[in-house]
DNA sequence: GTTACTGCAAATCTTTTGCAGAAGA
DNA sequence: TCTTCTGCAAAAGATTTGCAGTAAC
C-alpha cells in the first residue's frame, strides 16, 4: 500500500510534468511550495507556507510564495479558502467541502457528492461559464464542543443559523 | 404587491427591534449602513458601503462600517464573501449560492434547495455545531460571454474545472 | 448619569509591484 | 542565449486598534 509520502511524490511528480508541459519553468521553490501545501492536512496560509518553506529554502522570498500560489489556483491545483481575514490554501484535488472550526481554526475536508450536483445545476440555472466553486461551512468541531467551548451566545448563534438554513 | 423600498424597510425595522432586543443601541448609522447593503443588489464591499453611507453621514468612518458589519455577520443578518481580494457582503437572508463573474465582477445570488440539504448532511458527517454556511461560483456572465470575453487560456480553464467538479 | 458607540488617526497585516540579478529551457 | 522566475525592498490595500468625545438608553 502506498504510504502518504509516496501519494504526496506522485502529485510532486505531475505538477512537475505539468508545469513543463504548459511552459512553465520548473523551479525547486516551486515544487517545494506545492509539496508543503499538499502534505499539509492544515490548509495552510501564504504566510506559514512561507515559514514552512523557508526551512529548506532560507533566501526564499514572500512574493514567490503568492506568485506560486496564484499559479497552482490558475492551472487547478489549489483553490482559495476566503475564512477569516487571510487567504488559506486546499490543494485537495477532489470536489468536497471545507469544514472550519471557529475555536481552533482547523479546516476539515468533507467528501460530498452533492457538491458536483450542485455545480451542474448552478450551471444550468445561471447560463455561466463556471471554472470554480467553494463550499464553506462554518461551526465548533467535535473536539471543541467536548472542552465546553460552546457558551450561551454561539449556542443561540448556531440554532438560529440551523433554523435560517433549513427554512 | 410591496416595493422594492416597502421590502426594504420592513428589513430595516426588524434589524431596529432585534438591535434592542439584544441590548444594541439603535443607532442612525447601523440603519444606514444595513438599509445601504441590503438594498444593493450589488454584494458592496466595505469600502463601497462607507463611501455610499458617507453621503447621508458625511462624518461616519471607515471602523464603524466595519463593526456594523460585524455585527450583522454576528447576529445572522449578512455574510462574508470571500472572493477576490475584498471582502463583500451579502445582506440576502435566504439560503442561497453566489455565483461570481470574474470579468465584470458582478455577483448573482441563485437560491438553490441542495444548499439546505448539503448542510444537513455537513452536519451529520462532521458532528459539527454549524452555524453558517457559504457556496461560491467563479465564472463568466452570459453577458460577459455574449462580449467575446472567454479567450482561449479561461476556455480551457473553464472545461477543465468542469471535468473535476464532475468526476 | 452610565455606558456603548462613533470618529479620528495611527498601526497592523496581507498581498502586490518594480526592478536587477539568477537560473531554467 | 533568451526569457522567465526569484529575491528584495517598498508600496498599496484592507482592516483593526486606542482613545477621547458623543449620544443612546
Amino acid at each position: 500500500m502506498p504510504t502518504l509520502g509516496d501519494r504526496v511524490q506522485a502529485m510532486v511528480e505531475r505538477f512537475r510534468d505539468l508545469l513543463s508541459r504548459e511552459g512553465y519553468r520548473v523551479t525547486p521553490q516551486r515544487l517545494a511550495i506545492y509539496e508543503a501545501l499538499i502534505a499539509s492536512p492544515r490548509h495552510p496560509s501564504a504566510e506559514e507556507l512561507y515559514e514552512q518553506v523557508s526551512r529548506r529554502f532560507p533566501m526564499i522570498s514572500p512574493a514567490t510564495v503568492y506568485n506560486t500560489l496564484q499559479l497552482l489556483v490558475k492551472m487547478g491545483l489549489a483553490s482559495e479558502l476566503g475564512f477569516s481575514g487571510e487567504t488559506r490554501y486546499d490543494g485537495n484535488p477532489h470536489v468536497h467541502v471545507n469544514v472550519l472550526c471557529s475555536h481552533c481554526k482547523r479546516i476539515f475536508d468533507i467528501e460530498e457528492d452533492l457538491a458536483a450536483e450542485i455545480f451542474e445545476r448552478v450551471r444550468a440555472k445561471s447560463n455561466f461559464v463556471l471554472y470554480g466553486q467553494r463550499h464553506e461551512f462554518f461551526g465548533v468541531c467535535p473536539e471543541c464542543q467536548a472542552r465546553g467551548v460552546l457558551n450561551g451566545s454561539v449556542q443561540r448563534e448556531a440554532q438560529a443559523a440551523g433554523r435560517s438554513a433549513a427554512d
